[in-house]
DNA sequence: TACATGGTAGACAGGTCGGTCTACTCATGT
DNA sequence: ACATGAGTAGACCGACCTGTCTACCATGTA
């Protein structure tokens, strides 16, 4: 990968990231990074190329880190609690690889490109699964019936977008907390059902 | 209120809700509504004026329906389940006064203003909240300790926010159902600590 | 030496943006 | 009879948009 593309990348990113899509104009982006327009036109046919070749960035950035943090939890319930303190850091903004906190980039991109068969927002549908993969692995670890495993999975995914929307729209810095207790709860729900 | 001013919202409430604010413009609302560029600047000092009064409506229609819909509901567990049922409803197209589902249009807007002092961005975020009240007088009916109404309110709201969230990103249409059946093992698992 | 490659700077084109303004119509209340 | 206010149509403004293009500069390779 180019120097100068992955510069523009960078920066148009943090730019959709803070202020949209839309909001964001290709010269912005020129001028912040200090590249050429020459350039951009040369590693992508347009502003929608760019976009695409940034959430591909993001969804490997974060699909790494968030892997990463999971990896680290200990066997046992750890396995999927873990994934709460790792958006609690998120959204309190320890995790400097991921940028200050401004939501989730994917739910954010899907929102300015809401038709569903919209390549951005297939592009973001698409990382949503695969996250959602990685959720499926950990609870995977729980040794607990496939079928609760299936819904356990949905919980857990449905409580992370949660906390996502509330930290973000109503600017909750608990919220990742709120929800890891609530599955905590499902947890022992679950196990008061297998004694 | 005027005539021409309701029309104004409601086509701009249509358009930004389909492709978002900052991807409609002034022009399109114009011509879509048949009303005069000066008669739009009589009523609303400019667009984002505009996009308030276009929040504010969509705040008032949502929440009495959503209150409509829970008002209805029989007392006991029902109370709270209802709200699962209703957003299947929406989630599905099967209301037609909240108009085909597109997400949900306070997190959208947040996505293109998501700076935290931005005034529209705070308007959705009080929206938010009225509809978190909404579910905590619910869960009040249930006759659960004041902490277990706190958690359990908390749990529904990342649940509704999540759900709404797999529905418009990832196009799933069972989300509400889901988020119902986790809403249910949480209700058992409370009752169980009681007996 | 000759030439392709990836880069710079920035003018330019065609179009759209939000917003202002003029000139006109029509109903209503005094 | 007439003023007022809400409305229409649409020209116009300056700014900005995406995208193209020219002209030039390095550098490495055949």
């Amino acid at each position: 990968m180019s120097d100068k593309r992955l510069q523009l990348i960078k920066t148009a990113f943090k730019l959709f990231y803070l202020k949209g899509v839309h909001a964001v104009g290709i010269n912005e982006i020129l001028s912040e990074s200090g590249v050429a327009k020459k350039t951009l036109y040369h590693h992508f046919s347009g502003k929608e190329a760019l976009v695409s070749a940034v959430l591909e960035y993001r969804d490997q950035r974060f699909h790494d880190w968030l892997k990463g943090r999971l990896d680290q939890a200990k066997s046992g319930p750890d396995k999927v609690l873990t994934l709460f303190d790792a958006l609690d850091d998120w959204f309190n903004d320890r995790v400097t690889e991921l940028l200050p906190f401004h939501g989730c980039f994917f739910i954010n991109v899907s929102a300015e490109f809401s038709e569903p068969n919209n390549p951005l927002h297939q592009l973001c549908c698409h990382h949503k699964e695969r996250i959602a993969q990685l959720i499926r692995a950990q609870v995977d670890t729980l040794g607990i019936e496939p079928v609760a495993v299936d819904a356990f999975t949905n919980a857990l995914c449905l409580l992370k977008e949660g906390a996502i929307t509330l930290a973000h729209v109503q600017g909750d810095r608990l919220a990742a907390t709120k929800a890891k207790a609530t599955a905590l709860q499902l947890l022992q729900g679950n196990q008061s059902v297998r004694d």
